[in-house]
DNA sequence: ATAGACGAAAATCTCGAGAAAAAGTATTGA
DNA sequence: TCAATACTTTTTCTCGAGATTTTCGTCTAT
């Protein structure tokens, strides 16, 4: 297991809520990054207890929670927000990302021993499978595609002793999962991401940090290219 | 002015607290860099709250608020704690304060117009203004230079476009200022510092992007050495 | 003497009500 | 008709008390 009483996670993301202020805040983690609660709203405690059985000032944590991840805005005595997206700031994060993650890619390229190999083999499988499943008639939900390759590209990394590049990257990836989810919503996943991530794994097996690095770069990069072809009002709202 | 409504800036810094959560939270904040609370201190809020006048829900808000600085660590269901501190965590802070402020600084220097200059310019004369008082004599407070160096560090990179790097830096910066109090503590201002920052406004200003970035780095990791030639027992507590 | 278990004390977490602020609505005057 | 003001409603923010959980000291048995 992980030492825990370290700071730069914010909360673990396996283990179960041990208060109800965390799970109110992981359902409404879900509830955002799925879009239940769109861009901008706002999020009115009064109403909010109720739908997630909770007391009001239980709430107002679990909200205060979300700020961290920057899925909610806190304005001084104006109540809260969903964060508002807009195309300059998932190329921001998609750009930042590609900063980190490349960054820490190569650490744990340079790093990785055995048992890094063997995890990268592993999500890689995994995340095919729920890849054949998909297309093959929904014997495999989307939300399961999405667990798979949110623990293959944490995978990838896990070997950066860097703790604060990958709670940075950590936070980026939920924002970004936002976005992607509105395009894989229009569009399936497309065939080719398989081959993508085919390719990392084997410039990374391969120890070709070079060649590793810039797949990886161009995989992160066409989401946001995906993302600039939907119809504006998508995203602007 | 800069539009609101944004996520990635976790408060304000200048304005003025618009509630009492917020204002115990930047207290808290001073007190724990300053080293008034420190690392691996739990924090009970009982005691807390009489300490800093609000009552048990609004500091255990302020609390959350420092969770997202990272300068505090709330475990599951059995309080809050000052983060702990460590050579590996500082070293871990630096290297990726390296890796964002110098692709921040980069982006600066291509980006930056002639009100950018004239700030680099302006904010480089008072922190040598401050560095001059502060050696002629306690005219200005260490408590200013330290402002100033923040402030000359951000406006540095302040025409870099992602808001994203700009806010993890700001995390950073914050983590690295406990630390380097640290260090300050035991020997003043080094007299090569100056010269450091006057390297770093030239060849930023000469648009020299690779001396910059270079200088840039080896101005924060001397920071790093600095504090691993600390005794040991001022870090691990 | 050490290990485990029981019980008391402290701290955390949770809730609902009251005070302060913001937003919305209606009214009045030009 | 429009603008400004006053009032009402909604929402946020704040507080203190009760229920759970953790922690610490003590006691017993091997």
């Amino acid at each position: 297991m992980n030492e825990l009483a370290i700071p730069p996670e914010s909360v673990a993301e396996d283990e179960q809520p041990k208060t109800l202020a965390e799970a109110a805040y992981r359902q409404l983690r879900r509830d955002i990054i799925e879009g239940l609660h769109r861009p901008g709203d706002k999020l009115r405690v009064e109403h909010l207890k109720d739908q997630y059985e909770v007391g009001a000032g239980t709430l107002r944590e679990a909200l205060q929670l979300l700020v961290t991840d920057a899925l909610v805005v806190a304005q001084g005595q104006r109540g809260f927000r969903v964060a508002p997206i807009s195309l300059d700031d998932f190329e921001d994060i998609t750009r930042t990302r590609v900063l980190l993650e490349t960054s820490a890619l190569q650490q744990s390229i340079e790093l990785g021993d055995d048992a890094w190999e063997a995890n990268v083999v592993a999500s890689f499988h995994l995340l095919s499978r729920a890849e054949d499943k998909l297309g093959d008639g929904g014997k495999c939900s989307r939300e399961e595609w999405e667990q798979r390759n949110r623990a293959f590209h944490e995978v990838l990394i896990s070997a950066c002793p860097s703790r604060w590049i990958r709670h940075f990257q950590n936070i980026l990836y939920h924002q970004s999962e936002r976005y992607r989810r509105l395009s894989l919503f229009r569009q399936p996943i497309p065939r080719d991401v398989h081959a993508e991530h085919q390719a990392i794994v084997d410039a990374a097996l391969a120890r070709n940090t070079a060649e590793a690095t810039r797949i990886l770069t161009d995989h992160i990069m066409r989401t946001l290219e995906a993302v600039k072809r939907l119809p504006d009002e998508l995203i602007n709202r």
